[in-house]
DNA sequence: GGCATATGGTTTTATAATGCAACCACACAA
DNA sequence: TTGTGTGGTTGCATTATAAAACCATATGCC
């Protein structure tokens, strides 16, 4: 079988990332749902995409938990998609990419958008990684180690898994 | 002309990045590579990807100026791929990627590694974004707005349209 | 030097994904 | 009932991805 390899069982995370999105539509996908855009003529307006692909994306994005369809809303009997929080939870990466193009693309000027706090309309700092004490932190200050066996009853800081599990 | 539609012109970060670095593979060789491997046969070992597919992967990440290619290192007179400033500026892309995964991914118990401050060995906090004045954002605490023009000499927030346009 | 083997790829060939255009089903309006 | 807009699916051409075979140069060993 040759297909385009998956990593649905790998252990790493990024990569099981990269399973659900990591295919240069979904991002765009999510970025005007989160914009607001509902339905699927908006959405294939706003990125000009194919419609066979479109509806190959949302139906994946809608297997993956990352929209949902919706029976309505305003009146008209067509589906609409909408984020589900898993979807939601995918802004900061849209925030990481922009942030990357931003500082590092080699022609800047032909970024028309930025990013800003609503309330004072000034750009965002940028995506801050802290450690659990508040110490910023950058790459050589980080590490990955294999998760830790969760621990099911337990000593000290003892966790809520019901004893069944 | 059917390719796969490129964003290289398009005004949109987002979309800019997803072209350099939205293709599956990129993003899993730029981690490896910050966890610093460096050699053609490393990769090919460590990611278990064909070939020629890692070859065009590699030429296209030094094209696109997140690796360099350096002469040797150890001796041998192979040679061996190192990250560039752009591609170390990846990081927080990674991050955002492997937090999505650690928060909204359907079997976490399948997830193997955590990121870890190095000096304190625990976990690290999850992204944050921030305002200018530190106030702590979410989604709906930001706006999408269209660059100001780079002011070039001059007074306040004067545009620089030419009369001609 | 001569031979084996490792490294770092390219070529070949097959399959899957993408893109475009045409088509279709249903809802709604006149 | 005919028309039109929305929301898709189907067919076909092109491109990307994958596995395996092949190849060129380096290096190790005698």
């Amino acid at each position: 079988m040759v297909k385009r390899t998956s990593f649905e069982g790998d252990a790493c995370p990024i990569a099981r990332s990269l399973d659900a999105i990591g295919d240069g539509w979904s991002l765009l996908i999510i970025r005007e749902a989160l914009f607001g855009l509902r339905r699927f003529g908006e959405f294939q307006n706003k990125l000009g995409m194919a419609k066979n692909i479109l509806s190959a994306r949302l139906r994946a994005l809608v297997d993956h938990g990352i929209l949902a369809t919706a029976p309505a809303s305003d009146g008209s009997a067509y589906q609409e998609y909408v984020l589900t929080p898993k979807g939601h939870g995918a802004f900061p990466i849209l925030v990481a990419l922009r942030q990357w193009s931003e500082e590092f693309d080699d022609r800047p000027s032909e970024i028309a958008t930025i990013l800003v706090d609503k309330d004072k309309g000034r750009p965002v700092r940028k995506l801050e990684l802290r450690a659990q004490d508040g110490r910023l932190l950058s790459q050589p200050d980080t590490l990955v180690k294999p998760r830790p066996a969760p621990r099911r009853r337990s000593t000290t800081a003892r966790s809520n898994l019901s004893p069944s599990s």
